[in-house]
RNA sequence: GGGCGGGUAGCUCAGUUGGUUAGAGCAACUGGUUUACACCCAGUAGGUCGCAGGUUCGAGUCCUGUCCCGCCCACCA
């Protein structure tokens, strides 16, 4: 028996531990069940809990528990991520509370400082999680600096240095002077800033006295100019092109030259060139072999290259300081306020600085793979337009700036030869164990970006590169995963970059056998014990798209889309929305506007507030976050557990243990049309739900559940039975119960498997029950008669709307539930049967005793239906005058219509052209609001003679 | 500058290949303890489908233009 009241927490936080305690969510290898592997996307160890990860880990759980409901091998892996430049910002923040930098500390004790702190917190977030319900197997944990991934994410380093697709260049990257790290492109946010325009005189060297005017909004980079250029064809400055100019600080001559980049129409048309500070000028100085004077240091601060008035000022001090210094010397023409895109590091906040410098680059492998593979539809993009993004990404990729000045991280595996030359590659030594003698060499200092090693995530945590790992892991028949749940805000950093690694790390037949790698295709097929593919649909063949390189094209269909199903890395990617608030802004720290789930999760349950943010989360937009709605979801379980509670008033003695027996209690001499019609909307409801969630439309099939749930089955349902409860009844409410239950738990796992074992549905887990396909269940039904099943589920319909119409009458005129008025009905042909079938639900649901048949019209208010006319009569006395005036309104209205029908129906065109289903569509209409209204008149008349 | 979303009831959203009178939930309002549930039940009201054209017998839906809002990409110093 249930409890009296719904209480979430207790309930959630029994059951997980009981999940828990039974190993249900450890992974089970079976070879006649096809696998679906979904790996969670690693929250930072840094990262507090919030809605966003409450949504992507509910969906995740569905999925995966819908997985295990149909039968197949699930596996969730969790783990978490290490968060380089997060996390080392964080203990340089801890540090300077004791005014303590990382260098006063060093590298050892800081990065032991680093693993402390995660020791300690790192895991919260997970903990965090397991109170929402996720059913992850915890015994394949994965942290990506474990030992085994560390490997794995320097091996992939080696690979990709020996096959020539990583290598160290001087380049113009992004520096952040915060972090003091190179960044990658994708780290670097563009911000509108309300800047300055210095218009800036550059005095002629050949033409004393004469100048040339520059617009910049970065005066304090003067000082690394080299030249200045103007577009070739701009007739302002042809006579000046080969001339000089004075670099107005540190005063040096410069020359003047043309280049197509510049643009003649942004400030003065020219440009000054500082090819250590910009990238466009980078570029100009490249093509004109300018040399590049960096005069900005490390630490954001002017260098020695400034001169001796500005070195070690502050870059933004400088550029107030040099303008100034500028306007002194008659320089400084004059300041025009602007706007312009400033690039800012994602995680400090703050404007990077190009910056030449020396960097390890990948030279990403795979890119014209990684689009087929998307384009053919072997991994689908859901919902699809996000394929674009990705697409156009892909064809404008450069080279990624994989290292980073920072500590905490994989240090990258490169060892130079003690006092050599690091720029001689005779001198390093490139392997993931390191050299043998190590005393003679001293590594790189830089670690890798931790993307880097987010881009092994599907590997790394099947045992990927070790074999034995890969084989005590079932890398081959857990890989490929099934879907990918995560936020399109990381296409780019993430999913994109996790394609190409896995089809050219697992491309690779070598690395996959021997070191030696003399394998082919076949052997590693044979290293497959168990094909999952093969039970899956492959995607429909997709044309080729011209524009693709077609010897590509033809070495892959060689290939076949067989192989490549194996390569992905995940076949689906489900791009959920962002969460914001009721406003539409994004929820941030600063702005306060995010709630605390856990205090959601105390206040509304983790099922409630799963359901609820589920049933808000349309498909592929962006989602305004309402505590309402996940109020909502609570009162969904509630009125669940109510539900229980009405069927276990009424008689507990039979046998609910299989979902057989309870069809057995059924006798099919008792069934009524109500029962057969709540069953077929249940097996309708079904087919919906599936579809539904086949798309991945959560939200969709939250509410299909919930309409049949509410309105079917509670509102009319159980309101009905409640006249006639027998055997048979009872049966029909344990066989619905029982099916909500099962199509529910994925949703609302706790309250589920609550009130599956307090209404003795079984000895097992409810998350381990199977659940019936249509097919079953009509199996189990065979002994109803189903073949009627739409022709009942009309008739209730019409029923309904009777009873409903009865209900606005009693409404409209003010009268209590209670009280026993008087309703007349007029029928004929069938509709008189219908009704006289159900008569007893029809007094029952109207509170009423009185419900007469009547052969002719009556002074009364009045409603019309499909069934018939239905008239009200009140005790007291009559407002003749109120009747006749909402009687007019309603001829009035139903004229509207007619004149609509009319007028459509004598168009030749539409007779003409229209289909016939709609023409006869609208005859009927047309035919049934005229008697309507005919019949309406008539009372109208006899109302008036009263008066 | 390019690309992608979105604009339907006070709010959040549905609305299938164009086809009867555009739907749901929440909020509002009215009434109500009946074999579970007031976290409930019954009912009422509320809409020029952003705007303007076009195609069509027929447009929320298709086409063109346009205006807002939001993202993403791009080297206008």
């Amino acid at each position: 028996m249930i409890e009296v009241s719904y209480s979430p927490s207790q309930l959630e936080q029994k059951w997980y531990q009981l999940w828990s305690e039974s190993n249900i969510f450890t992974r089970k290898v079976s070879p006649q069940k096809s696998s679906c592997t979904i790996l969670i996307p690693p929250p930072n160890v840094t990262g507090i809990l919030h809605m966003g990860h409450i949504l992507n880990n509910t969906i995740q759980d569905v999925l995966i528990r819908r997985a295990r409901q149909k039968d197949r091998s699930a596996f969730w892996i969790p783990g978490t991520d290490h968060a380089g430049i997060s996390l080392q910002i964080k203990m340089e923040k801890e540090l300077a509370k004791q005014q303590l930098t990382r260098y006063d500390v060093g590298r050892e004790a800081f990065v032991e400082l680093a693993q402390e702190w995660r020791q300690k917190h790192g895991s919260i977030i997970l903990e965090q999680l397991e109170k929402l319900g996720v059913s992850c197997d915890w015994s394949a944990i994965k942290y990506t600096l474990d030992p085994d991934y560390s490997h794995a994410v320097l091996f992939a380093f080696v690979k990709f240095y020996q096959q020539g697709y990583i290598y160290r260049g001087l380049r113009l990257i992004n520096w952040c002077p915060v972090s003091m790290t190179a960044l990658s492109d994708e780290e670097v946010i563009m911000r509108q800033q309300n800047s300055f325009l210095y218009y800036i005189k550059y005095e002629f060297v050949e033409q004393p006295g004469e100048f040339l005017v520059i617009a910049t909004t970065r005066p304090e980079t003067i000082m690394g100019d080299v030249a200045i250029a103007v577009h070739p064809s701009d007739k302002r400055y042809q006579n000046f092109i080969g001339l000089h100019c004075w670099r107005p600080i540190v005063r040096e001559a410069i020359p003047i030259i043309a280049d197509e980049a510049v643009l003649q129409d942004f400030g003065t048309g020219a440009l000054k060139i500082t090819p250590a500070h910009d990238i466009v000028d980078f570029e100009i100085g490249q093509r004109h072999k300018l040399d590049a004077i960096g005069v900005i240091d490390k630490n954001g601060k002017l260098n020695t290259f400034a001169g001796p008035e500005f070195a070690g000022m502050d870059r933004f001090e400088a550029r107030k300081k040099v303008a100034e210094y500028l306007n002194t010397q008659g320089l400084l023409l004059r300041e025009e306020a602007c706007v312009n895109n400033v690039g800012f590091s994602e995680r400090a906040g703050v404007p990077i600085e190009p910056m030449l410098s020396e960097q390890w680059f990948l030279k990403y492998p795979c890119v014209e793979e990684a689009k087929l593979v998307v384009q053919k539809g072997l991994i689908h993009f859901c919902p699809e337009r996000w394929a674009k993004t990705y697409m156009h990404w892909l064809e404008n990729i450069k080279d990624w700036c994989i290292s980073r000045q920072l500590w905490w991280g994989h240090r990258i595996p490169v060892w130079y030869r003690k006092g050599t030359d690091r720029n001689d590659t005779e001198n390093w030594h490139i392997s993931v164990d390191g050299p043998e003698d190590p005393e003679n060499w001293e590594q790189d200092e830089d670690v890798l970006d931790t993307w880097f090693s987010s881009a092994i995530w599907p590997l790394a945590t099947l045992g990927w590169p070790d074999e034995k790992m890969m084989n005590t892991m079932n890398f081959n028949y857990f890989y490929p995963t099934a879907d990918l749940v995560t936020g399109p805000d990381i296409i780019f950093f993430w999913v994109a970059r996790m394609i190409m690694f896995s089809l050219h790390l697992l491309d690779t037949p070598k690395m996959l056998l021997s070191e030696e790698g003399e394998g082919d295709e076949e052997e590693i097929r044979a290293t497959r014990p168990y094909d999952s593919s093969q039970e899956v649909q492959s995607p429909e063949p997709v044309s080729f798209d011209s524009e693709l390189n077609t010897s590509l094209e033809s070495e892959w269909k060689s290939k076949g889309d067989y192989l490549l199903e194996k390569y992905i890395p995940f076949k689906n990617v489900y791009f959920t929305g962002i969460i914001r608030d009721h406003l539409g802004r994004k929820m941030s720290k600063s702005l306060g506007n995010s709630p605390d789930p856990l205090d959601l999760i105390e206040k509304y349950g983790a099922d409630g507030i799963r359901i609820g943010l589920l049933s808000m989360a349309p498909n592929g937009q962006d989602i305004l976050f309402s505590e309402d709605r996940v109020a909502q979801g609570k009162k969904l379980c509630t009125k669940l557990w109510n539900s229980f509670r009405f069927r276990q008033q009424n008689s507990m003695e039979v046998d609910r243990s299989s979902v057989g027996v309870i069809i057995e209690r059924i006798d099919v001499h008792d069934l009524e049309a109500d029962d057969i019609a709540v069953l077929g909307k249940l097996l309708n409801t079904i087919n919906e739900f599936e579809e539904a969630m086949d798309d991945y439309e959560f939200n969709r099939a939250v509410q299909i559940l919930q309409t049949f749930f509410w309105n079917h089955y509670c509102d009319w349902y159980i309101e009905v039975s409640k006249s006639r409860i027998n055997n048979t009844v009872l049966a029909i409410h344990d066989f619905i119960l029982y099916q909500l239950l099962l199509l529910f738990h994925p949703f609302i796992p706790f309250i589920t498997e609550e009130l599956w074992h307090a209404h003795g549905y079984g000895t097992g887990f409810l998350a381990e029950e199977l659940l019936e396909s249509k097919e079953q269940l009509c199996k189990y039904l065979s002994k109803i008669d189903l073949s009627r099943v739409e022709e009942l589920i009309k008739e209730i319909e019409l029923v309904q709307n009777l009873v409903v119409a009865a209900r606005g009458l009693k409404a409209q005129f003010g009268l209590s539930a209670a009280r026993d008025v008087r309703f007349y009905f007029k029928a004929e042909g069938m509709a008189k049967e219908i009704v006289a079938c159900h008569l007893r639900d029809i007094k029952h649901l109207l509170w009423t005793q009185f419900f007469e048949e009547t052969e002719e019209g009556l002074e009364l208010p009045v409603e019309i239906v499909e069934l018939g006319t239905l008239y009200i009569n009140m005790a007291g006395s009559l407002d003749v005058g109120a009747e006749k005036r909402r009687l007019r309104q309603e001829i009035e209205n139903l004229e509207r219509l007619i004149a609509i029908n009319k007028k459509k129906l004598q168009n030749e065109d539409f007779l003409e052209r229209a289909p016939e289903g709609v023409i006869e569509g609208a005859k009927k209409l047309l035919g049934e609001n005229v008697e309507k209204k005919e019949e309406l008149e008539a009372i109208f008349l006899r109302l008036s003679a009263i008066e």
